[in-house]
DNA sequence: TTTCTTGCAAATTCTTTGCAGATTA
DNA sequence: TAATCTGCAAAGAATTTGCAAGAAA
């Protein structure tokens, strides 16, 4: 995402959003959230971290991982797949989707027809084969949203 | 997955299709098999890997790594979002979409008005409240089809 | 100020590898 | 038997934590 006039909005929701919460808009968090929405790459941590060095160069990764985690719980990006570091599998391999807490990464399965029937488009037929599709919702589960102020536990399964 | 008739026969195409690679059908893989496809919670590792131990005990950790990438690669099981460990994150909130590379891991963001609108099942609705629905597109890219017996190279984005 | 954050370094946790003995085809 | 696998143990990555010094409100 790189037109300046939506990274200067988001920048200025992502200050409120921090003092709404009580939390300090540091000069690190600043830049890594910048670095983080900048970036077309879905990057990991590591390029997050090396990005950021070049604005920061005394930045420290563990910086990084606890600013990512903080804009994660107040959903101010995204990951891709569950929240949680660990790769999980699914050996269900008929259709099927998948909502998912970012809070506590707890993974409901459902099916539906409307989103099986989804028709991959052409551009992507040209990238590669496709073999499978998921929707995936993601959002709060009722267990997390009533437990507002825990801290973000991290899923054992 | 619980139908015993269907487990069955997943096991049989499975002995067929590790043959077809020269790989061998050994205790371990079909048990590590067995489990992953036998559970509806979307195990991580160590679940599979305490799972597995009920049956063999002596399995050791490692083997158990060893084999899920394999099935992976060959196509038997699936993941949670892109298959490698790191986590990665993506700053844009604006409505789109995944294909994700199984090998290699790249991943291509395409936007599509029909899977924006997407409508979110009612049985959703009560698990929770939905923040933001991506569809997620697996397979094999360009690149990695033609470089076929390359080993499973480890993405580091 | 007062409270929250950072950077450092050390501790964990997660994942991969080399190799000799065990197993499959 | 020949070619693969497995288990072990040790290495290597990735991620988290405690704490004193530093920065924001």
């Amino acid at each position: 995402m790189h037109n300046p006039q939506e990274i200067r909005s988001r920048l200025a929701r992502f200050r409120e959003e921090l003092k709404r919460s009580g939390v300090k808009a540091t000069h690190q968090r600043l830049e890594i959230f910048r670095e983080v929405i900048g970036s077309d790459e879905h990057p990991g941590v590591e390029t997050v971290y090396r990005g950021v060095r070049r604005r920061i160069p005394s930045v420290s990764l563990d910086t990084v991982y606890r600013t990512l985690w903080l804009l994660l719980q107040r959903g101010l990006i995204d990951t891709l797949g569950p929240s949680h570091n660990r790769v999980r599998f699914d050996g269900n391999v008929r259709p099927h989707h998948h909502f998912i807490c970012r809070r506590c990464g707890r993974v409901f399965d459902f099916t539906s027809r409307a989103f099986d029937e989804l028709a991959v488009p052409s551009e992507v037929k040209a990238w590669g084969s496709v073999e499978r599709a998921h929707v995936e919702l993601k959002g709060v589960c009722g267990r997390c949203r009533e437990k507002k102020n825990d801290p973000f536990l991290k899923n054992k399964s």
